[in-house]
Parts: structure tokens; C-alpha cells; sequence
DNA sequence: AGCAATCCGCACTGGTTTAGTGCTATTTTT
DNA sequence: AAAAATAGCACTAAACCAGTGCGGATTGCT
């Protein structure tokens, strides 16, 4: 399916919460706020910790921190670390090796838009994503919230 | 993931095919030539007949054709009636409804992301990539081929 | 008339992935 | 010492995807 994974989703979520604090959340603020089970949150952020996206402060009032500035995470590299490599359609990366027989009548479309995605998803960063949904809250103060799950 | 479906797949590749001939071609000759499971590919051919995409001939010497010139058939559409309507993120459909709580940060970049890749994909028509792939022979004549595998 | 090729429609299975859960340490603050 | 938090495991249940199978209907050829 053409679709977010629901932890991708999460994580985005959450990445983009730490991004506009300057301090550090608890899983379990994270996850009463957005309303997400806690367990989830918790391995998500931990995940995060892993591959040094996010650094995890212990003990009372401990929680998550962003580890690098909103500027330098892109939404590429979160989808990546939570669904692993984008892969539109396999041969995008599996250069040699295809089953299909000898010239594959689709591929530079798809090719195509996996390129298009891709550049997207590298263009957006955390920051960028915030400046946007502050741009939301002051453009449309009275409108529909509650209205916000991803995937 | 972000992956289209095997089926989205081949169901691009099959209408590609019938888009160059215009003439009945079988399921037999469809799976032979791209090496995909006969079972598989008969499946596929008959769902696009239910949804009108494409028409079949029976009896000997029968076999799938267009139901619609080439110019008209999008990928957006051959991809909502594989996978389901196209949604990256829940929310984009669902407008009302969502258990997240007052307001997701996110949902701005999401849908812009959304819109891009729906639009690309009803940009692009069977048409469009048959041209494509006949540029590609004819510019590259002695690359990689074998090499086609899409999803 | 009979045979063979072909589509038709339905149902089923096996495997992978996703979403979500549980538990026991370890660290830090109070 | 107690409380609040992360760390690091492994596990389960449900959904979905890919692929398979079969009996039947239709058409063309001989």
C-alpha cells in the first residue's frame, strides 16, 4: 500500500513536538497528548535514540531532547529509519537482477515518480514543517482541531 | 511502507503492454513475456475488466485489449483500483475524526506531500509512459535490459 | 460435433508485516 | 530509599499481500 506506516507516522509526529520544546518531554507527556498508547511512544523514541535523531535525558524529569537542530532533520530521513529504505518499486535500487523480461516497459515513470518523492521528502525538514502548522494555527484560529491523526 | 503493491505493479506493466498492441493478447503471452506467474497475471487481467480498464475476447485467439485509448488512463487510476484509494496519511480523507489530540503539527506537510504525488500520478497516463519507454529503447539501444523488475 | 484455447468467478493458503504489549533492568532526582 | 524516567529485551495478534486452484462458460477450429 501506497501509505505511511502508522510508526513512521508517530514518529514524525512526535520528532516535530521535541522540535518546538527546548527541554526535554517524557514519553508519557507525549503520548497523553497526542493521545498514543505508551508503549509505542516509548519504543519509538527509542528507536530515535538509536540511530541519533533524538537523546534521551534519565530520571526524574528526564525525557527526549532533538539531538541536532529542526533545520538539519529531514522527513526522508525519518521515513527511512522508521519504514526503512524508500523503495517506490524494487528495481529503483536493484539496478541488475530482475526477473521481468528484457525491457520492463515502465520503469522510467516509476522512476520517475519515485525521484519526485524522494526530493520532496528531502526537501522538508522538521523546521519547515513546523514554520507551516504555526502558519495553520494563526491562519485559521477558529477552525477545525481534533482533526489531526496521520496514519 | 512506501511501496506500491506487486499487483499495482504488474497491473502497470500489463497495460502498458496492451496500450502497444491492438490486438487481443492472452494472459498466456502476457505472463510468458514478463516471466510473472499465469495465475497471477489472469487475476489482474480480470480485475481490470470488472473496472472497465480494459476488455476481454473469448474463445480461441482471445485475450485482453484496451477498453479505453491509452490517453486516458492514468496512474492514480490503475493505482486506486489495485491498492485502494491512495491515502499517505489517514487524515487526508478522513477530515473529521481524528483521535489525535487538538493539533497535529504535521498534517500540513503530509497533505502537501499527498497532493504532490496525486498529482503526478494523474499527470501521468499510459500514454505518457509508453512514449517513455520508447525513448529509452531507442537513446540507450545497447544498455542494460533484463534489468525491469518493478516492485 | 467435438476439441482446445481462453476467459470467468470464487475461494483458499502461506508468509510477511504492522501494530501494539510486557517485563525487568538502570539511571537520576528528591 | 522511593519515585520517575529511560533501556533493552522479546512476544503476540491481526491484517494484508502474493500466489494458487478449480469447475464452468464461451468461442474458434477442424
Amino acid at each position: 500500500m501506497l501509505k505511511l506506516s502508522k510508526k513512521t507516522d508517530y514518529a514524525i509526529i512526535l520528532l516535530t513536538h521535541l522540535g518546538e520544546m527546548h527541554m526535554p518531554v517524557s514519553a508519557q507527556e507525549l503520548s497523553a497528548h497526542y493521545r498514543l498508547p505508551h508503549p509505542m511512544t516509548a519504543n519509538i523514541l527509542k528507536q530515535l535514540v538509536t540511530v541519533g535523531m533524538t537523546e534521551s535525558v534519565r530520571g526524574q524529569h528526564g525525557g527526549y531532547v532533538l539531538a541536532r537542530p529542526a533545520e538539519g532533520v529531514t522527513l526522508a530521513e525519518i521515513v527511512q529509519v522508521m519504514d526503512g529504505p524508500f523503495t517506490l518499486v524494487d528495481c529503483v535500487h536493484q539496478e541488475e537482477g530482475c526477473k521481468v523480461s528484457q525491457c520492463c516497459p515502465t520503469r522510467g515513470a516509476l522512476i520517475a515518480l519515485h525521484r519526485r518523492m524522494e526530493q520532496f521528502m528531502e526537501e522538508t525538514t522538521l523546521a519547515s514543517i513546523i514554520a507551516e502548522s504555526q502558519l495553520d494555527l494563526t491562519s485559521q484560529p477558529s477552525q477545525d482541531h481534533g482533526t489531526a491523526h496521520l496514519s
